[in-house]
DNA sequence: TGAAATGTTGGGGCG
DNA sequence: ACGCCCCAACATTTC
């Protein structure tokens, strides 16, 4: 026990239970949690819109979670080095502890600060909890990065389980005096005003999702005891419940992935399910195996990883395109459900993730930045790793791709994943009267009955032919 | 975590 | 009964 107090410097670890650098600074004697707003330091990715709206709702979650506890969030704004400094004479704490984050711009950021710290004489203390495996602890026998998620996979399950959590932190004490607080709106995290699409961003979200660490434990318990039994079959029928839908409370660390892991092999001892706890096990495993990528490939957000694709012929003038693609109206049912279902919800299915991406990126040829930056400011489960790993992968350029010629038929997509059409009549009420025959392809229904619909903004047959073409003009070179 | 083009096979209609 | 053709249905190759 210390009689100095400690900051618990919160990030993107937004809960109570088994939490690191929380458990241990309250362990230690008076406990600070201090948030500290300062997104310029994690520029050029700092939160995106849709972010943001989840950030203020999870801070205010938090703070009502640290209150119930007999604890405070002290909320400030500015550098993060220069706060946690003002902090530490304020109130004479003597300890930092904080979560690691593995994004390059973070990772520099708190070995920065850390070091500064230290050279002033305090104590820091940071811990790995945002994956299963840290980035950069797993390697090969030949003690490269791996670069192909499979083996991956295999030597992460050769590694065994992962530790227990740990349990929700014990006696808190307050500091004798609290430092001064900024209120949680005085950060302006909510975006104001409408989207593309006119609607109201911030009802539509509040519309479709529960934020904090109490709705992540309601979704991680619906997913172990009921979804997880229909999760491998149904997980690719975007109008089907058979996801889990945790991927913005795992970003933002209202649950750990620890938590995620353990709890679903519990359940799925309990209830017989270990072959589909498996199989969502791997998906998890996916996220692990993004942060191992960036953490190997830091400047993979914004260069393609096989540096040939550097000269890929991208369509010139495609901002028009590129518009109807992030407004939901490119002519064909599967994609602009999609992109409808993202600005309303701030998530769209992955199956669906993967279409468009491809429709952007191969028959519009629209470069791969300009969808990820989209996904950046429309997801609420906007995660630099994840969304680097799979614009790459659609795009052919990153480790473990889609082969370049690898294209998507979204026609043939919605037929086979929503044959019905109830996904896309659900995003685009104008089809609800077309037949199920024509949903995918409205324009080719008879009698003018898909007339309702815009026809497609580009040819997909001769754009798959001019997308082969570009792909082989940069084929042959050497890497 | 593809789809189109091409090849093969076998049942059935037909003269 | 038989050969021929058509064309699903399935398999393989190619991009």
């Amino acid at each position: 026990m210390s009689n100095t107090p400690a900051l618990y410097w919160i990030r993107r670890d937004l809960r109570l239970a088994d939490n690191p650098a929380l458990f241990h600074a309250a362990s230690r004697g008076q406990l600070i949690p201090v948030y500290i707003h300062a997104d310029q330091e994690e520029a050029p990715w700092q939160p995106g819109g849709a972010s943001r709206w989840w950030l203020h709702h999870s801070l205010a979650s938090m703070a009502r979670s640290l209150e119930k506890i007999g604890s405070r969030l002290i909320i400030r704004r500015g550098s993060s080095l220069e706060t946690l400094q003002a902090l530490a004479s304020e109130t004479g704490a003597t300890a930092v502890f904080f979560n690691r984050l593995h994004e390059p711009a973070c990772r520099d950021r708190d070995q920065r600060v850390s070091a500064a710290l230290e050279n002033q004489g305090l104590e820091v203390q940071d811990y790995p909890t945002a994956t299963l495996i840290e980035p950069g602890a797993l390697t090969n026998l030949q003690g490269e990065p791996y670069r192909v998620f499979t083996p991956f996979w295999k030597a992460m399950q050769a590694l065994g389980e992962p530790s227990e959590c740990l349990p929700l932190p014990g006696d808190i004490q307050s500091p004798t005096v609290w430092p001064t607080s900024l209120c949680l709106d005085d950060l302006g995290l909510e975006p104001s005003g409408e989207n593309v699409a006119g609607h109201s961003w911030t009802r539509g979200l509040a519309e479709h999702w529960e934020v904090g660490e109490h709705a992540a434990n309601q979704s991680l318990e619906t997913l172990a005891e009921n979804t997880i039994e229909i999760y491998p079959v149904q997980r690719d029928f975007p109008a089907k419940p058979g996801v889990s839908r945790l991927s913005p409370h795992l970003h933002f660390g209202e649950l750990s992935p620890r938590q995620v892991w353990n709890q679903l092999r519990q359940a799925g001892l309990r209830n017989g399910t270990e072959a589909q706890t498996l199989a969502y096990l791997r998906q998890l495993a996916w996220r692990d195996f993004a942060h191992h990528v960036l953490h190997y490939f830091p400047r993979s957000p914004l260069e393609p990883m096989y540096p040939k694709y550097r000269d890929f012929p991208w369509r010139q003038d495609h901002e028009q395109l590129l518009r109807a693609w992030q407004q939901g109206r490119t002519g064909i049912p599967i994609v602009d459900a999609g992109m409808r279902e993202l600005w309303h919800t701030g998530w769209m299915h992955n199956r669906v993730r993967m279409v468009a991406a491809s429709l952007l990126v191969k028959n519009l040829r629209i470069p791969w930045g300009k969808g990820a930056a989209w996904f950046w400011d429309t997801l609420v489960d906007a995660d630099l790793a994840n969304n680097t790993m799979g614009w790459q992968w659609s795009a052919g350029c990153g480790v473990d791709a889609a082969p370049y010629f690898r294209i998507f038929n979204p026609i043939l997509q919605g037929e086979k994943f929503d044959a019905q059409g109830v996904y896309v009549r659900r995003w685009i009420p104008e089809l609800r009267g077309v037949p199920d025959k024509f949903v995918h392809k409205p324009w080719m229904a008879p009698g003018g009955q898909g007339k309702i619909y815009p026809s497609p903004v580009i040819d997909l047959a001769s754009s798959r032919k001019e997308a082969l073409e570009a792909l082989a003009s940069i084929r042959d070179a050497a890497n």
